[in-house]
DNA sequence: TTAATATAAAGAAATATTTCTTTATAAATA
DNA sequence: TATTTATAAAGAAATATTTCTTTATATTAA
């Protein structure tokens, strides 16, 4: 088991990744607000082995009662809780077409605890405000994040510049980059990169769609 | 080793999601058209361990030349080979906000094997013409469907509606669903479903902000 | 020509992750 | 009250995936 810095154990990545799931599905059968669900339950609907979500839940420290399930208000509690920790990250988003547009617009993030405070790009959108959000020149990057120094950049730039924006962004002191363009960027390894793959996603898509695959790995995340 | 309908060993899902990384970084260095790389280089650059990368051009049968390294057209031609398989797949898009309009622009898609043969909404934009796709409104979704079945359906709808138009599209005969709205949807296990989730690529990069670990797990893809 | 070196390839080991099995227990029912 | 049942929890097993180790070999350099 994987321990960080600071002595924790550290939550093995597929648990990260399903907990927002688990979170969502939660949300949207929130409807009393005091009612119970149990792992089973939840496994029917997201085709995920009930004993895998009884140790993700386990892995926060999320507790059942037995032959009740887990109070839903609670699971809703301390997953976005662990989630989206009380500690507010500010980000920069590099690149204001349609995809860096439909960022800014993203009402979740407030709650997720990610405040987009400024969009850059080298078009007509400079000097813009789009969604309450400010667009400057890209040549202003530095200049800006030394006034507003942000934990996390994003890039939604057309693939060929992706790189040179990682680059400036590394070279400014950004701690992590979020990249939605299709190609993945490279950075230091103490960078932590996110490459949300569209590719990564067509390909799974594609290649099942070619082997006939939807049944194998059934309860898998795949 | 996971065996389809068909009898074929399967590729496992990591290297699926791999594959895709390998075939940007490849192209970007493609120069000269005939030169050589090895697995260690490429793993440099990706943060890849290099006998994991060998195994999964293994995995594909590539095979390189000791001492040399790997073939950089032949890589290219043979990911590219497996991964957009010749058969061209038609989608729709539901949801022709920035989002979809991003996905409409996408040019990459067509040597993807990927093309969107229509969009659908229910706002002004219907009867538009936008990327040279003819957007057409909700109502009529089974109707063109029946007129022109497509394998995949592309979801790009606020969260609350997701969920309705999976169902819609699963009615309607669609093998697969590719759903970009910001919750995870369910659908008959039958079904093709890939959930590209921006809240699980969030929690990652919250995660490891959170915690110090981008040096922990530092070669494994996250 | 020989030695050194970089690299792929194959196999073994280690690790991570999921799935299966069993047990305990609280609630519902008879 | 006793029995049944649904469920969480804990642990074992199985599986999948990655990493390590060794070997073979082609190229380069001496």
């Amino acid at each position: 088991m994987a321990i960080n810095n600071k002595n924790d154990v550290l939550i093995s990545p597929p648990t990260i990744t399903r907990l927002p799931l688990y979170l969502s599905y939660l949300c949207t059968i929130d409807n009393n607000g005091n009612g119970y669900i149990s792992a089973p339950q939840i496994g029917k609907k997201l085709h995920i082995d009930n004993t895998l979500i009884t140790k993700d839940f386990a892995a926060i420290h999320i507790k059942g009662k037995r032959k009740v399930g887990y109070n839903i208000a609670e699971l809703i509690l301390v997953i976005k809780d662990f989630l989206w920790v009380k500690t507010k990250r500010n980000a920069f988003v590099v690149g204001i077409g349609n995809l860096g547009k439909s960022l800014l617009g993203h009402k979740k993030f407030q709650s997720q605890n990610l405040n987009i405070i400024a969009g850059f790009d080298i078009n007509e959108n400079v000097g813009k405000t789009i969604e309450e959000t400010k667009i400057y020149h890209l040549n202003s990057f530095k200049e800006i994040y030394k006034k507003n120094p942000v934990d996390i950049g994003i890039i939604t730039v057309p693939e060929m510049y992706a790189q040179n924006i990682a680059d400036l962004m590394v070279e400014s002191g950004i701690k992590a980059i979020w990249n939605f363009s299709s190609i993945p960027i490279t950075a230091p390894k103490e960078i932590i990169v996110e490459n949300l793959s569209i590719d990564s996603g067509l390909a799974m898509i594609m290649y099942k769609l070619n082997n006939n695959v939807s049944i194998i790995y059934k309860n898998r995340k795949l």
